[in-house]
DNA sequence: TTCCATGCAAAGTGTTTGCAATAAT
DNA sequence: ATTATTGCAAACACTTTGCATGGAA
């Protein structure tokens, strides 16, 4: 455990809006100016493969870091500033399959689903309305 | 309509196994040999903003185009080879939110949702257990 | 000494853009 | 003649990798 690792683990540490690397090596700075941005990504992957943290996707941006790994939730992206955060699961109107999977799906073997709304934050609907 | 947007419109027409844009361009240079990548790229965003066409961003590979925008349905997912195809609604065990969806996301204006299942496809896996 | 993690810079992917040539009205 | 579209190549954004340095066991 270095210091570069702790810098990134605390940056993630208890968000609810998800971070680009870019973020997270910009927020990790203020902690270890020094750090550099490949090893936060080295990092985050490491993070990421030790189930520590889950990449997501967001739109065409960059990769976003989501620490909640433990609570199941969905997401919630705004495609007008790619803002993604959580959505509580019974917030949303879905709710995931409990049980197995039927097998309709084609012989797949599922690891996971993923529930993503896409809209426009009130920020965003705000600034174009003006 | 060129011959280009054609060829490109072509390629995805009918399509269940979803395309990156350089799946695109290889596919569309069957028909019109001298199509190139740019155009292709081109091509595949108007058609995304004329909303012929709806980009999914599938893990952190390369974008992929889904042509089938008039049936709603989830997407499956294979992480070991990258493949992404349709899965109607009613074989998902998850229903969609009829009505408006709730006021609980903050006030956000929603314009959709994204379900993919992510899990590794029967070639994949009988690739892995060899 | 041995090992691994770092930082830097270069390379790699995937996508967009500037611009001259071209084709369509 | 005017306008829009193409192809090419260069630029661009994001991510990974190679390698020399430096710290910890």
């Amino acid at each position: 455990m270095t210091p570069q690792r702790r810098a990134v683990a605390e940056v993630l540490d208890g968000e609810n809006v998800h971070l680009s690397a870019e973020a997270v090596h910009l927020a990790a700075r203020r902690t270890l100016p020094e750090i550099s941005l490949a090893t936060v990504y080295n990092t985050l992957n490491e993070l990421a493969s030790m189930g520590e943290v889950k990449e997501v996707s967001a739109g065409g941006g960059p990769r976003l870091y989501d620490p909640n790994v433990d609570n199941p939730h969905h997401h919630l992206l705004c495609t007008s500033c790619g803002d993604l955060r959580d959505v509580p699961v019974e917030a949303s109107g879905i709710e995931l399959p409990v049980g197995p999977v039927p097998g309709q799906l084609d012989g797949f073997v599922l690891t996971g689903v993923d529930v993503t709304f896409r809209g426009v934050c009130p920020a965003c609907a705000a600034s174009v309305s003006v």
